[in-house]
Formats: structure tokens, sequence, C-alpha cells
RNA sequence: GGGCGGUUAGCUCAGUUGGUUAGAGCGCCUGCCUUACAAGCAGGAAGUCGGGGGUUCGAGUCCCUCACUGCCCA
């Protein structure tokens, strides 16, 4: 019998089932539009696109609390999307993470007791795939695993030949178009990892230090020392050594008369000059600054303005070199000790200071990074920053090509983007794109070629090296919106496989760009907005502005922009809101929460705690409750089931294919009824609007409270009445009744989809007996309002009807009634709500277990009386209740009322008020004045009625 | 040092352009195995919205200020 479902939900008895399903039927594959759709509307398949791309997950890395964030927002969004009518498209794919892959293979080299030195560089690439084909993108799986409605078939990696391609004409071009150098520069050194890495890429920590206060002896004109001394202050003395001045600000009045004079620097004898300069801070140190232009940034930036000569005293592992002297060959911080010694016994030593100070560490590796002074190839950035501003500020119509959520990291981006410095895009590695540079020996020119040259562009000579330096993983992350629809070769570009076919099937094409391009959104964290965000907005406004729009008219910047949209979503921290990490040993592994509470559960936390701009302190006893939440909806489908079976049973079969009729339907004799819909009808209108909002935490509540609050605890308690099957109902209403309960469940399973796509799977495909009218819940239809009837009469009657009933269950419990016993209820009303309690009498008896009601045209106070806006009631009872228990409610209410009328009655007695706000302000304060008035009166009049002690 | 955010129930958080008596989940208290569900049902308690000042007919919401706190950049 396939609706005999277990009494528990157990998640992990079928989401692998399902997850797999998904994937081998290729159910989330967006395929090509046919080439001619754009010319030809007919032919164009229907829906707008909606395109998302993976931010790309590195290819060593493994599912943490934040992807898993990530892709719960990108999946709801996107089969949310989808089931609109959407042609919805989310790709998928893994970068190859230039240092972290490198690192992982050199690690499994030592153990092997070698190196890659001693590989060699093909033989080592050759390595590092062979390890990707073995290890790489786990995350992928586990991706597939959580049920990422994602298109497989699209899947890339940046490695791949035909990204691959993307990267080098990419780099060809800007290099044509001058926007590509090499110098010598100040760049961030990694000395274990043996490459420049990029600023974003140094974490700073803050390091108890020394400041030490270094005498450099003054000279005077003939070079002699005059016996004073000029203090500097330094946190790094080791770097002395390459010290070619020493810096103060030309007003600083202590030193006016050193102007001009030059000093001996100790240790290595060298003389050099004092320089003036406005950046010199007076207030720091001694204001006197020691430079060293070939290792440190600021520094470099001194000496360029000054025309000092930059003495790199330091080897690529951080060893003291041959310009070192008597250091050489001493490790860094070896050498640091031995010149403070050094320099306190010659007296050279002025003090030292205890001082905190910055230091930055090489974020994979947390070695301290080495500013250092070496030659590397930079993106001049200006030009393609100008357009990464102006794609987010707005245009001339007023609109934004790129618009952000929330709002206020707009700002951080432009902050950054205005102040951004040359990218230096070099890197020494051997796992990368291979920079299609060559050196020649004979001019010393550079080649840079689409095609491997065989000889020199410049001279002709075949003595042509290739440059060894890789490119920074993020100059082909950044190309990925462009790459993955297949620029460059869908122009078509010389030295390039044509656009059409050959080996480039599913990857990419120009119905591909014109269809997809620009993608609809981006998914992040914060942390990334300068990594993917910038690079991407950079990348993809500067290539695809070369592609000309579908009607071969010139793309504007806002179709050049890689996406429309970004939200930018919180970092999950542990239950103690601290930040997760392996050190502090306080890491949730997503996938270990999952095996636990199910996929649909840990989705359904992230969703409901993902506010916009608000971390999440991720708590398992959330998902402890949304858990107990999809085996409440469980139970309910068990509910279902059971009456369907006894339907059945009985010669009744539900016509499936009718339900949305039954949604719509605008007979009804149950007030129920009338009423579920009505709420499903709101909550369809929120939920969508909540999604369009990015809103998740509002839409998971709207969705939860519905299911929960509306549909389980008052709609199928009261079905029940209808499908009594010992009670003399009509068989065409108990029909009637239990589609409009399944149509109601069904389309409460679409509503929650996007949200628990396992169990609404699951459910949904046994309501149909395993064979739905789709493949997939996720291909079916998300509701909108004007899927259910919508009745406002229906919500006001019901609410009277919850009202009276929880009143009723109060004063019932107030009074000792035992659960089981039925009691009968005296009811007086000045409204409507005498006849609809009779008219709904069964309702009342079953959730309230009123035996009787008794109509009464007094109003009812007393010890067993109860008072709403819209009726008194009294439960009939042998007992009366605890006169000090209510005596204290009573007063209670009474200062609440009280104090809300005095507030009401201020307002309303407002000239200023009665003529500013708006009329419905004035009319719902008008009708809450007289409410709150009845009700003070009831309580007055109730406390009254007690008796007296 | 510069910039941005946060402070609302015991905990974690909502609270839309100022507008009717500030909400949710979890936790807590009380009573129930009522044949969908004890991962449940029913009832209940709980907040001077960080402090102070201001604008306004009206402030959790806007402005100023102080305190605490987090993040980003240098």
């Amino acid at each position: 019998m396939p609706h005999d479902l277990p009494k528990a939900y157990d998640p992990t008895a079928i989401e692998d089932h399902w997850a797999e399903y998904w994937v081998r039927e290729n159910l989330f594959a967006q395929p090509t539009p046919a080439p001619d759709a754009t010319a030809n509307p007919a032919a164009a398949p229907p829906g707008e696109p909606f395109t998302i791309l993976l931010p790309p997950p590195n290819v060593t890395g493994r599912l943490h609390m934040g992807h898993m964030l990530n892709q719960t927002e990108m999946d709801i969004l996107t089969r949310w999307r989808r089931m609109t009518g959407r042609r919805a498209l989310w790709l998928p794919g893994t970068d190859h993470a230039g240092i972290a892959t490198q690192m992982m293979v050199e690690r499994q080299l030592v153990e092997e007791g070698n190196t890659r030195q001693q590989l060699g560089r093909d033989a080592f690439i050759e390595r590092v795939w062979e390890w990707k084909r073995h290890y790489g993108g786990a995350i992928l799986s586990q991706m597939k695993r959580l049920g990422a409605s994602v298109d497989w078939q699209r899947e890339y990696f940046t490695m791949d030949d035909n990204l691959s391609v993307a990267v080098r004409e990419a780099f060809v071009r800007l290099y044509e178009q001058g926007l590509i150098y090499r110098g010598a520069y100040i760049v961030n050194w990694c000395p274990r990892c043996q490459t420049a890495i990029s600023d974003l890429e140094v974490v700073f920590d803050e390091h108890k230090g020394h400041l030490w206060e270094i005498r450099y002896p003054v000279l005077d004109a003939g070079d002699q020392e005059t016996g004073e001394f000029l203090t500097v202050a330094t946190t790094r003395p080791e770097t002395m050594l390459g010290d070619t001045a020493v810096a103060i600000h030309p007003e600083d009045e202590r030193y006016l008369h050193l102007h001009g004079k030059r000093l001996r620097l100790p240790l290595m004898g060298r003389e050099i000059p004092i320089i003036l300069d406005e950046w010199v801070s007076r207030d720091f140190g001694t204001g006197a600054v020691k430079v060293t232009p070939a290792h440190d940034p600021n520094d470099f930036a001194l000496g360029q303005r000054h025309h000092l000569p930059s003495i790199n005293v330091m080897d690529s592992t951080a060893h003291i070199n041959a310009e070192g002297g008597a250091y050489a060959g001493l490790d860094r911080y070896v050498a640091r000790k031995k010149i403070v010694h050094d320099l306190e016994e010659r007296k050279l030593l002025a003090s030292i200071k205890d001082y905190t100070n910055n230091v930055g560490h090489c974020d994979r590796c947390k070695t301290v990074v080495e500013p250092r002074l070496s030659t590397q190839w930079f993106v001049k950035i200006q030009p393609l920053a100008d357009k990464a501003i102006a794609a987010v500020k707005p245009g001339p119509d007023g609109k934004k090509a790129i618009r952000f959520t929330p709002e206020q990291y707009e700002k951080a981006y432009l902050n950054w983007m205005e102040n951004i410095h040359d990218w230096c895009i070099s890197r020494q590695l051997w796992w990368g794109h291979r920079i299609p540079a060559w050196h020649c020996a004979t001019c010393h020119k550079v080649t840079v070629a689409r095609v491997d040259p065989t000889a020199c562009a410049h001279c002709g000579s075949a003595q042509i090296t290739q440059e060894t330096d890789v490119l920074d993983t993020w100059f082909s992350s950044g190309l990925l919106p462009v790459s993955v629809f297949g620029w460059p070769r869908i122009l078509g570009a010389p030295g390039l496989p044509a656009a059409a076919g050959e080996t480039w099937e599913g990857k990419g094409n120009r119905a591909d760009f014109d269809a997809f391009y620009p993608t609809s959104l981006l998914v992040t964290g914060f942390d990334i907005l300068f990594f993917w965000v910038a690079r991407m907005i950079m990348l993809g406004c500067w290539f695809s502005a070369e592609v000309p729009m579908p009607d071969s008219s010139p793309r504007p910047l806002a179709e050049s922009v890689p996406f429309r949209e970004v939200y930018i979503h919180a970092l999950v921290r542990d239950a103690n809101r601290e930040k997760m990490s392996k050190t502090k040993g306080n890491v949730l592994d997503p996938i270990e929460i999952v095996k636990q509470y199910g996929t649909d559960a840990v989705r359904f936390t992230l969703a409901s705690m993902a506010s916009p701009g608000t971390d999440i302190a991720f708590n398992v006893a959330r998902t402890e409750g949304y858990r107990a939440f999809a085996n409440k909806i469980w139970n309910a489908a068990r509910f279902l089931f059971m009456n369907i079976e006894r339907a059945r049973e009985s010669g009744i079969e539900i016509d499936l294919s009718g339900l949305s009729a039954a949604l719509k339907a605008d007979h009804d004799n149950y007030v129920e009824s009338r009423w579920i819909r009505s709420r499903l009808s709101r909550t369809a209108a929120l939920v969508n609007t909540s999604l369009s909002e990015y809103r998740f935490d509002e839409a998971a509540s709207l969705v939860y409270q519905f299911f929960w609050g509306d549909f389980c605890d008052w709609y199928l308690e009261i079905v029940k009445l209808r499908l009594e099957f010992d009670e003399k109902i009509d068989i065409i209403s108990r029909t009637e009744a239990l589609k409009k309960l399944v149509a109601v469940f069904e389309a409460a399973l679409r509503l929650l989809s996007p949200f628990m796509p396992f169990l609404t799977e699951e459910i949904w495909h046994a309501l149909y007996d395993q064979q739905p009218p789709q493949k997939s819940i996720a291909l079916t239809h998300f509701l909108v309002a004007e899927d259910a009837r919508f009745d406002e009469s229906a919500i006001a009657d019901m609410e009277t009807l919850q009202e009276l009933i929880v009143t009723v269950r109060s004063l019932r419990k107030d009074l000792g009634v035992p659960e089981k016993e039925a009691a009968a209820i005296r009811l007086h009303s000045a409204s409507s709500a005498a006849s609809l309690a009779e008219g709904n009498f069964d309702i009342l008896e079953k959730l309230a277990r009123i035996s009787g009601v008794q109509v009464v045209s007094e109003p009812l106070s007393g010890a067993n009386a109860r008072s709403g806006v819209h009726f008194d009631v009294a439960v009939v009872y042998e007992r009366t209740i605890d006169v000090a228990a209510e005596r204290d409610r009573l007063a209670k209410d009474i200062a609440k009322y009280e104090k809300g009328l005095a507030a009401a009655e201020r307002q309303l007695g407002n000239e200023g008020f009665l003529a500013k706000a708006p009329e419905h302000i004035i009319d719902g304060l008008k009708k809450q004045e007289s409410e709150t008035r009845v009700l003070l009166e009831k309580a007055r009049g109730a406390l009254a009625a007690l008796p007296t002690e």
C-alpha cells in the first residue's frame, strides 16, 4: 500500500534517493535555446530566464556552513523562480584554487620524500590533475547530496580548456590595450608559499611586538660624525640593512637644523640622506622614520618620490641575502635578534618599547607576509574600475545596472572600488594559467600571443622562453560570467576553434550568451565582496561590452554587467555567536547536522534565520524545531492518506486532476474550508513578496505559520468532523471536504517545496500514488494569491470562532474541568457571534468540548464567565473559579485596558491628531477605543461580580 | 585613525515609508498518550524596545548625545 507511511519522519530514508533521482533524471538542466530563438520569438522557449552562477568554491574545498547557507538561498530562489515559470539556470562549478591545490599536492609529495622541483613542472601539473580527478570537487558531490537544483551538464572548472581559452584571450586583449604591464613593485610575499599574494589574501592579526628606537649618527659636511644622533623608531629593525634614507616632516621643529644633513647607517656604515616629506607623522615614535624602499610599501612610495635606490636585503625565503653584509644567510627573525644585540653593544639602541601592531599573515599558511620588491605582472585597473563604478551608480536614466541587497554593501563596494590599486595578477606557482608571454634572450623584449610563438615578435630570435609565472586564480574566476557562456569563442576570435560545435558541446555558445547573459543574480557573503563581486563586475563589464546584443546593436553598460543583482548574506557563527574556526574547534560540519536532522530541517533553519544584514548564530536547537516541523507535515500527510484510503474503501475516489478547481471553488458550505483557502491565498501572496525581497526569514515563517498554525492546528481538526464515517453525512459533502483538504494540502506542499525539497517531493509523489503529473514537484507551479479563493468574511467568522474556542478552553482549564469532560456554555452576544456559534456547534463541540450552547440575552459576568469583544461566555460547571487568581487576572487586564484606553482617548482628544493623522488610523483607533472600553467595562463588572472572601 | 552596523521577552531574532494595545521560534510553568503527529495537543507566564535629550498630534522606528558591542578599511 503506497500510502502506508511510517509514524515518524525519517529523512535519511528518503533523501539519498531523491538527490540521486534529481541528478539522474537531469531535472534541472536548462537547454540552450534554439539559435534562432531571439530572431524568431515564436521559437523561443517560454519564460524569462533566471540565471544564477555558483560563486566557485575551491576545488580542494569541503562544504562548510557558509556554503550551505549560500547554496540554500540560491536553491530556494532558483526553485521558486523555476516554479513561477522562469527558465531557471543555476550553473555549478569549481575554481582551480592555485595556492591551495598546489599546497595539497606538494604535501603529498613530501610524504613520498619528493618535491615538485624534483618532479619538474610538467610532471607536477600532471600530478595535480591526477589529484583533481581523485579528490577534487568533493564539494560538488556534497551539493548533489543536498539536492541543489543546478544544471550538472554545464558544470565548469576554471582550468578546463574552454575556460582557459577565455583566460588567455582576456590576458592578450588587456595587454594589447596597454592595460597589462610588468614591473618591480612591492608585493605581499609569502616566504613559505614562495609567491606573491594579493592584498585580500593577507590577514592582519594584532601582535604584541616592540618598537625599537635606533640612533643614527649625524654627519657633518666632511662626512665626520658630529656626535649628534637622529633617533628613528621601527617595528622591524632587520630591514634597516636596506635603509636608503631617513625621513622627517619638513616642519618638524625638533629637526629643522638637520635639513640637508646626512647620516651613517649603523652596522652597514653606508651614508644615507635625511629627506623631508609631509607623509611623515610627527607624533609617531620619534618623528623620524627609516626608509627601506625594498621592504615596505610606504617606504617604496617615498623612495619613488625622492629617487632613492631600493636595496633588497632578503631572498625569497626571507633570509638575509648578500646585501645584508655580515648578516647574510640569517633568517629574518634571527637577524632581528642579532641586529638588536649588536646595536645595543654599540650603544646605538635608544630604547625598546612594547608595541602592539598589525602583522600580515598569509591567508593560506599563516606565515608572516614579507612586503618585498619583486618583478610582477599588473593590470592597470583604473579603466576597468571606472566601468565597475558606473555599473553600480545610477545611470543617466536614474537606474542602477547592478543593485545590491542589503543596500549598505553598495557603499562598501564603491569605497573599495574608488580606492583600488593596480592588480598584481602574477603568482609564482606552477598550478594555474601560465602567463602567455615569452621573454626574448636576444632583444629582451616580451612577446604576448594567443598561440604559442616560436620566435620573438620583435627581433625574430628563436631564443625565447615562456614566462614561468601563472595568473592569479581570481583572474579566471572573474571571467566566469562571460566564459561559461562561450566567450570569447562566440566572437569567432582568430586562433580559436570556431564557435559552431566542435569540442565545445555544452560549454556555452552564442545562443546561451544571448539568453543567459547578464545573469540575474549573484549570492555571496560580504567577505567575498571584493573577490568575486568586484572582479566579476570589472572583467564582465569590460569583455562583454564587445559582444553585440542579439539584434546586433552595441551592448550598453546595463546589459554588459555580469549580474543585475547582488545579494549579500550573513556569516554563519556558532550558537554563542563566535566565528567558527578550526583553531577554536567550534566548526559545525553541515553534513553531520544534515545526517542528524535531515537536509530540509537544516535548510529551514538557515532560511528562517537569514534576515538580511544579520549574522546567523546557528543553534541546533532551532534545527530540532524544524525537524519537528517536517515531522508535523509528514503526519499531516499520513492523516490525509488514511482518509483517502478510507474513502477509497467506501468507493470514493478523489480526482486529483481537479484540485486546482477545488481551491478556487465559489460554492462552499464550510467556514473552515473557506477560511483555509483564504489563508492559503494570503500566505501565497506574502511568500512571493518576501522571496522577491530576499526575505527568506519572512517567507519561511509564513509557510511555517500557515502549515502548522492554520492548517494543522485548526483546519485539520475541524475537517475531521466532515470526514466522520459513523455519522450520516452525505457522501457528496464528504467527498467535497476531502477533495478540498487534499487540494489545500497539495498546494501548501508546493509552497513549501523550495524550502523543504526532499520532504515535499516524497509526500507529493506518494499523494499521486507514484504517478504524478510531473517528474517532480519542483517542476510544478508555485502558488500565487489567485490560485485560491479569498473570502474576507470567512476570515472574520473564523477568527470569532477561534476566539470563542480559546476563551472557553482557558475558562475550562481555570475551572478545573477534566479534559475529557464536556460542559455546556452560556453565550451572550450583541453581534453575530451567537448565531455563528449555533451554526457551527459541531466545531465548538469538538474543539472546545462543549456539550450545549444556551444563548442568553443578558450580559454575563461573574465567577464562571469571560468576555471577548463580541461575546460573553460562561461555562456551566459545578465548581467555581479560583477567586484570588481570577481577581489577579482581571486586575491585570483592567490595568492593561485602562492604559490602552487612556492612550487612545488622549490621541482622539488631540486636535492635531484628528487633523493630521490618516483616516484609516483614526478609524482604527476609534474602533480600538470602543472595543477597549467594552472590555474594560466587562472586566470591571466581572471583578465586581466575584464573590468576596 | 576613518567608515559601517548592532543593542527589542531567559536565549536567538522579526518589527516595511513614524500610526491602532510590540511579534515569532526555542526555552520556561500547568494539564493531557484526545486513533495524523509526545519530534505531539491544550492552557499560561514573561519586554520601562541600551541610557539621556530633541523633533512630532504621535517615536521601537527620525535627529543629537553617551555607553557597550561587532565588522570593514588604513
